[in-house]
DNA sequence: AATATTTTGTTGGATTACCCTCGTTTTGGC
DNA sequence: GCCAAAACGAGGGTAATCCAACAAAATATT
């Protein structure tokens, strides 16, 4: 056997020694099973399973069924949200989205359960990339990848993760993008729409501040007009989609001359 | 037939599409497990299991039992270590740290996991403050409370989760609050210190925008100079620990008139 | 439309992991 | 050395997972 640290007088190595090598272990690899560690340590299944309860209960790893694994960084949502509405034509729209991405572009994503879409494809797809966003799930997401994230200031907002106001809209001035890729929560024949002011605001701004400038919205929300505008049709170059816009909302997006990138059923 | 789509007559998703998803999980949890996925997917353990082997068989993913995780390879950055144990005695140092703040005052608090603890400690007394911060879980603990919470921008470090650089200390200059509530990688009769200078930064600039100027730091780092130093012990005004200081440490603390707080075993 | 192929579901038995309790060993303090 | 507390291992019953072979269903092909 090795020698790679203090042990008791049997031989064994100590409760603390073993449990600040199984951190060890899961910082190298994602998972470990309890059977292998019961033999690399030669220690009963009994104490590693107690172990790992009690790593896990300080929340410094994942348990999982015959071993556990890396604690996962920043919450995502649960299995369970995901059944509720149309998880899977957001995942579509975003992974369209996400392809039109460039190595080496930079992007301001703002904040929304799309957009977050998008942070998972593009850190699935690796894209290297630099974004600017004021959404905290949108930062956690890429962050883990190979993308540059800057965090704009402002009110945090618990109910959507992200960050509001005027240092914001102030910070976000600051800079000038090759894109931006944002959510409405409707769109009309008068433009893209939110419900609430300060992230209408947000939008605007990031529709100022950038070359192309995209939208990327559910199909069930066309032909929705909402308190607050974000932005007029001229104002957008693309629209990321899951059907095809129909009527006087098709005639105002071809009149403004923007680009309608309908997501197939494949993805 | 039309639709060529993901999902079968039935309603289920496709083999293919099934596990670009178990991929697309994987790349945001280090773990799943076949019994939650076979719930998600609404197919029988079986398929899934066909699904994990056949990904593990292409080295696109590390098989386990009950499930499987993301490859060895693109795994991110390192739990921080000094996680491995004493969570109780960070716990204690936050309660009474949050215990001295009052109603309607304004803080910053910086990242770390003993401020995650104090975030925590001042939800739960529900103590309505207005608080700056350039941590993320910090931001999203306070957020769902009474308190008002501003981010700071900055580069986002996922090790952390928390953002730092020029961006960060620029914003910090336009604010000045009542007491700043920040962690350290070591204390010694130097003063605090931090491993990673850009965190160094962030602290010594909440230092000096602050009225009242109080360290938490568990009694471990006791006598350690890290790389970088975040400040001296003139400019601190408390300590919050768990543990009396003694020696060289605790003479240069009540030479530089730092207010001593111990946090007793019972909490 | 009929057939071939792929994909999925099912069944049953072996394996592994889980959880609880209890006795033993080790550790740390006096 | 002695004692109390903690840590560990052993046993047994239960639950979850695995494996292989086969049957059913959906899909693709001709």
């Amino acid at each position: 056997m090795l020698d790679n640290g203090p042990r008791t007088a049997g031989g064994k190595l100590r409760k603390s020694e073993r449990r600040r090598q199984i951190l060890l272990e899961l910082k190298l690899r994602p998972h470990v099973r309890i059977s292998a560690l019961s033999e690399r340590f030669n220690v009963s299944p009994e104490t590693l399973r107690r172990d790992l309860d009690a790593l896990a209960k300080d929340r410094l790893i994942d348990r999982a069924h015959g071993g556990a694994s890396a604690p996962s960084q920043g919450h995502y949502p649960s299995l369970d949200e995901r059944k509720s509405a149309r998880v899977e034509e957001r995942a579509r729209i975003a992974r369209i989205a996400a392809a039109s991405v460039q190595e080496g572009e930079t992007l301001m994503i703002d904040s929304g359960s799309t957009t977050i879409e998008l942070a998972k494809a593009l850190a699935f797809r690796g894209v290297a990339c630099t974004v600017i966003t004021n959404s905290l799930p949108v930062a956690m997401t890429l962050g883990h990848g190979v993308a540059n994230v800057m965090l704009c200031p402002g009110e945090y907002q618990s109910a959507e993760g992200a960050v509001i106001g005027t240092e914001t809209l102030e910070f976000l001035r600051n800079f000038r993008v090759d894109r931006c890729m944002i959510g409405a929560s409707g769109v009309s024949e008068e433009g893209i729409s939110e419900t609430v002011r300060g992230f209408a605001a947000v939008k605007r701004e990031m529709l100022r501040r950038a070359r192309v400038r995209a939208v990327l919205i559910d199909s069930e929300k066309f032909a929705i007009a909402g308190l607050a505008r974000a932005g007029a049709m001229q104002d957008l170059s693309t629209l990321f989609t899951d059907a095809r816009p129909k009527g006087t909302l098709l005639a105002a997006l071809e009149a403004a001359q923007v680009e309608i990138c309908v997501a197939g059923p494949a993805g």
